[in-house]
This record gives structure tokens, C-alpha cells and sequence, in this order.
DNA sequence: TTTATTATGCTCATTCTGAGCATAAAATGT
DNA sequence: ACATTTTATGCTCAGAATGAGCATAATAAA
């Protein structure tokens, strides 16, 4: 056993590899905010007709920049950088959410590109200045995916063109029927709000999702080897359901974006991200609305109420907010000091409304 | 405002920036076992003397490998490649944790070699075979984190070397005594056995970890911008008590061992992971004293008891372990079946000892 | 003034937790 | 054989947290 090369072996190694294949770092963020009661998401709109590929590389993706390693002394830093530069916004919370590193996740790898590695972020904001004018632009992030929002119950999407198609690929495999339900939820398993990014690979994989269309054909296309064969792709009824199924975006940035709404969802509940998203005071109601948006379930007034109260999350300032039509809202605001008090201090998710 | 570059221009930047300095990503893994009462992870101890800095290289270390593009089809192949190669071992559960890219990580690029990413994962296997004969080692966690042990109560180096230290540090500044206060605890706040990175870094920061020492020399022996100035280094008080301070790691090992104890203590509490690292039959002590060496709090036995099997975590198998002492305890499965049942099927720490 | 609308207070049954006492079933010692 | 030690397991009980809903308060609009 030699768990680890001498270095020079290492780095010779190294060498050999970087000059075969050189290595590039991209990282692309999803930039989140909450207006009223929808959770949005930036998105860039590429007029750019210039492409091989205009159909697909029309489609909305997350912003995205290189890691230049001379310039940037971490990936954060880097990250912080060109989102400066480029959108102005600042970036209040952010937190590595995963690494992709599959092979031709970046089309131009067939073309003797670099094998392209990206580092995916997910940023709080607060959406105060719309983020300029060019082709940048704030989007509900359930027009990505609408089977998300449960909080007018039961989307019907999932009934209606989801449901079906996961039975017929499930048949009788046992294992299969288990994966749906427990992403999905059935009459035994409930519907768990964070497994997003579960839900979205299923999609993916049950050729649900359009991107599986798209990268299946491209791989065909350039003689890559069709890695992973997934059943059903090319088929026009599937492909007509999934064109149905919530706009698609370029690269893997709706995986991104499904992990970046399963972290936050998860977040929610043990560490107080929300109020990177809220004014500094806020009505209770505004609170509830955020967390709603975010997590995609409707919860309960009075207990969510007594839940952020009676935990020490929030404390009045003691004015009211008078604009709004029936009685005023008293106004709050984040209680920092909850961080000295509780171990984990998040919102909980305190039942759902019905 | 221009969020993303036309492809060709970013093509270019990106083949100047690779040329001027080539990146090179690497692999590291916390692999990790637990043997009754001690969780264990698999480090190298080299024997090579030829480095320059013998003392530091002979630190042990997380096994690590290079990410091969044109080898590999994803990072985990990559990562589950190497593994399988060079340990022999077979992993079950393996999880990204985090990409670490911090400029001069990697000595060698003081020297002008490649800039080094890590993108660093967790293992979890049953540490059957012993993992062959060489320089691979299974040593207990707690060896490298002594302050995470609180499962005979709070850990004395606590009180004796860390506390003053941190003390110290805060000083009257309001920041750092909340900041020392929600990671180590205080009369108010409660030990949060989930942030033991923050810990770790925390003790870094403050000149507590050998490795902060062995950095700021590195650094400045070679000439290299000295960037986060941290106070106190290079005192001899100081480096007398970080060396007895658990024992130091090579490379930054030591924080993704901190990444990897932080992620399993929060997954306990709601996904079933603990059973990859079960028999496949084990009593509910067993159970109970897996869950309390990595969480590393002590939890009430009947509490415990009561919690895993109304949550229909575990089953009886009908057979009873007779080898013990004392009276014969049950002998309990895995319910396969609480992920079709419950959204986060957890451990959920029920209530420490005393 | 009445009505609609939103905010807020409060209750009640149920479940979940923390803590500890009590009993059962084995091995060990005398 | 019988007491003692040791571990497993059953059970209780008070207090906290949770799900659900009724009731009242304070405002604007009709």
C-alpha cells in the first residue's frame, strides 16, 4: 500500500496531468432575495446570437466567472470579486455549496476545452437596487421549479405531468418505487422540503428535466460516450411534458440552483440566515411571508408567532407599521443576542397550515 | 454592468490564466470507522525523511491523491479510485465537504508550482480489515481535537489551555467575546457539538494550533506576502501550549478533519448515516455508544433507547448477544423502511447524561 | 356605524423530553 | 446454593413543545 507518492513523483504527476489536460475553475453563484412574498433568484439573458447553439445557449443561467488563481487569494475572495465588479451587488452572506467536476459539463470540453471545475455559491442579498439594467435579471425561483411550491398546497404540476411519468419509470422495481416516494412523498412519506436537489436529479434522470434532453443529444452529436444512459431520452411525448416542467437553464445551474434552495430550506432551521434576506424591522407577517417563500410551505399565523417570540429570535422596536389595511403590525427586529443563547437558533418550521 | 463574458473572451482568459498559473485539484478524505467507543480516521504517517522540513512533513496526514481530468469521470470516481488503489478499503458512504483553495495551501507554490484546490470529502466504512500494513494508520479523532471530548464532561484542556488563552484574545472587545462565547460555550450559551470547525479555526486565529506557527514561519522564511496578520505567533508561551493542544496535522488537514467531525454530528440528527458504520446486527448500547464517541457527548440510556425504537429507527432481529457481562442484551437492526416514513430519520441527541 | 381585514392573545389536547426509579436476566464470587 | 455485581429493559411523571383553533383588538373602507 502507498497511500501517497513521494512529492516529486506527486508533482511530476501533477505536472504531466495539468499539461495534458489543463484544469479550469469556474464559479457561479445563486444569488438569492426575497421580494414581498417570492423568492428570486439572478439570472443572466444572453442576446447573444453568435452561438453555435442558440436555442440552448439562450437559456437563462446563474451568473458565473472564472477562479484566476494569481489574482484571487481564495475562492471566496474570488467569487466576492467579480460579482463587485460586475452586477454591484452586495453580497451579504455567502457559503460554498458544492463542487461539480463531471466530464462535459462544460460542451466545450469536446472541443479540446479544459476540463472545467465549478464551485458553487450561494449568496444572500437584500435586492435593494434592481441590479442594474443589461441582461441581468431577478426571477421567482419556482418558474424553475413549480413542483417547489407547496404553499397553495399540492402543486398540480406533480400530479398532473410528474406523477405519471415516475410510476411508469418505477414499475415494479422496488428500489426505484422507494427513491420516488421518498423524494416525492406518497400517503406514507411526507413531502420533506428539503431534498430538492434529490427531486431535481430524479427529474433529471427520468428525462424530466429538459437539460437531460439537451445534454444527451449534445453528447451523441460530438461522439462523446454516452455515459450514463438514461432510458426514454429522444422520446417526443417525454420531451414534450418536460418542455412543460418549469424553464430549463444553461450548464447544470438548475442543479445549482436546487442545491442552493435545499441549503437555504435547511439553514432555515438552525442558524437565523433569514434576516439576510428582511429589513432591519419587519412585521411578524413579513417574517412568516420570507420564511413561506423559502421553504414553500404555508405555516400556521399564530403559532409561527409564538414559535420566533417565545425562542428569543426576534424583539419589538416598538413602532408599528401603519401602511398596510387592517390593524398595525407592531415592528421587529432580529434579536442578535439569540446566537449567545441557543445552540441552534433558526425558525423551525412550526407546522404546516392545514 | 456585463455579468458574464462572450464565450470566446472567456475561453481566452481562461487559457491565459492556466498557462501564467496552471491549477492542480486534489483529493483529500477523512475516512472514518468507529471501534467501540472510539471513532477512528485513517491517517499516513510518512517515513520519508528527503523533505526539507522533516519535522512538519512527518506530521500525519489525511490520504490524499491527485484529480485526474482525463481519468476520472466526476470528482467522487476520482476520489473512490485512488482510495480503492492505495487503501483497499471500501468505502460506503463518501460526501463532498468543502473545496478548499487559499492561496499557499500547498508549499510548493512558493516555488512556483501549480496553484493546488483540495476539494476534500468524507468516508464512512466498517473498518473490517485493518487496512493493510505500510504507513496507513486508524487513530482516534479525538487525538487531533482532545476539546471535542465531552462525553466524560467537559474536557480539562478546556479549562486549562484553551479558556485563558481565549480570554486573552477577546480582551474588552465585544466581537470576539461573543464569537469565543457561541463556539466553546459560556454560563449562557451551550456547547454546540456541531461547530467544530469554528472551534478549529477559532484556535487557529488565536495561535492554538500548531499549524497557525508552522504557516506564519513558512510564509515568512519564504518572502511571501504575510496576509491575516495573527497576533501572538512566534511567542514561546504560546506555541508551548498549542503543542499540547492535540496533535498537529500536515497541510490543512487538520480543518478538514474539522469539516468532516462537524458534518457527521450534524447529519446524525437527521439522516440514518451512523448505520454505515454499525454491524449489520448490534445492541442498542452498541448503537447508543457509536452515536455518543461522535457526537461526543454522553446521552441517557433509557432516553436513547426510547427514542430509537419509537421512532422505528431500529428492529429487533430476535436473537440476543450473550457474550457480556451482565444480562443479555437484544440484538437490533436498521429499519430500511423509516426513509419512507419520516422526513429526517435522525438520531436527534436526546438529552445528555447529566 | 357597520363591515372587512389584519394582528394578537389565549386555550386545550397531544406529543415529546428530561430525569429517575424499579425490575429482569445474566455472570461472578463465596 | 445464594448473594452480589452488572447490564438490559420497563415504566412513570412532570414539564416543555407542538398542532389546532377560538376570541378579541385595532385599524381602514364602505
Amino acid at each position: 500500500m502507498n497511500p501517497s507518492q513521494s512529492p516529486t513523483a506527486r508533482d511530476n504527476l501533477l505536472n504531466r496531468l495539468t499539461a495534458s489536460q489543463p484544469i479550469a475553475i469556474g464559479l457561479d453563484a445563486a444569488i438569492v432575495a426575497v421580494t414581498r412574498d417570492t423568492p428570486e433568484v439572478l439570472t443572466i439573458h444572453r442576446s447573444d446570437h453568435a452561438l453555435s447553439d442558440a436555442a440552448i445557449a439562450s437559456r437563462p443561467s446563474l451568473p458565473f466567472g472564472p477562479f484566476e488563481p494569481q489574482r484571487h487569494r481564495t475562492l471566496e475572495l474570488g467569487l466576492r470579486d467579480w460579482v463587485a465588479r460586475q452586477t454591484g451587488l452586495p453580497l451579504g452572506y455567502v457559503e460554498q455549496l458544492y463542487t461539480f467536476g463531471d466530464r462535459y459539463r462544460d460542451p466545450r470540453e469536446l472541443e479540446g476545452g479544459p476540463r472545467v471545475v465549478t464551485v458553487g455559491y450561494l449568496a444572500l442579498t437584500r435586492r435593494d437596487r434592481p441590479s442594474g439594467s443589461g441582461d441581468a435579471r431577478w426571477r421567482d425561483w419556482y418558474d424553475f421549479m413549480p413542483w417547489e411550491d407547496w404553499r397553495e398546497g399540492r402543486p398540480q404540476v406533480i400530479d398532473r405531468l410528474i406523477a405519471p411519468r415516475l410510476k411508469q419509470w418505477a414499475g415494479a422495481q422496488e428500489t426505484r418505487q422507494v427513491r420516488v416516494a421518498t423524494t416525492f412523498g406518497d400517503d406514507q412519506a411526507a413531502w420533506d422540503p428539503e431534498r430538492v436537489l434529490e427531486r431535481y436529479e430524479l427529474l433529471y434522470e427520468t428525462g424530466l428535466a429538459l437539460e437531460a434532453h439537451r445534454d444527451s443529444q449534445r453528447r451523441q452529436s460530438s461522439g462523446a460516450p454516452l455515459e450514463p444512459p438514461h432510458e426514454g431520452l429522444g422520446d417526443r411525448a417525454l420531451l414534450s411534458i418536460a418542455e412543460q416542467l418549469g424553464l430549463p437553464m444553461a450548464h447544470d445551474h438548475r442543479r445549482i440552483l436546487a442545491t442552493a434552495m435545499g441549503r437555504i430550506r435547511g439553514k432555515l432551521k438552525y442558524r437565523p440566515v433569514v434576516f439576510e434576506l428582511l429589513p432591519r424591522s419587519f412585521t411578524l407577517f413579513q417574517f412568516q411571508k420570507t420564511v413561506e417563500s423559502l421553504s414553500g410551505v404555508g405555516l400556521h399565523k399564530q403559532n409561527f408567532r409564538r414559535l420566533v417570540v417565545n425562542n428569543g429570535l426576534v424583539e419589538e422596536t416598538g413602532e408599528v407599521e401603519t401602511s398596510a389595511r387592517g390593524r398595525p403590525a407592531a415592528l421587529f427586529r432580529f434579536r442578535r443576542n439569540v446566537v449567545r443563547e441557543r445552540p441552534a437558533p433558526g425558525v423551525g418550521l412550526p407546522a404546516s397550515k392545514r
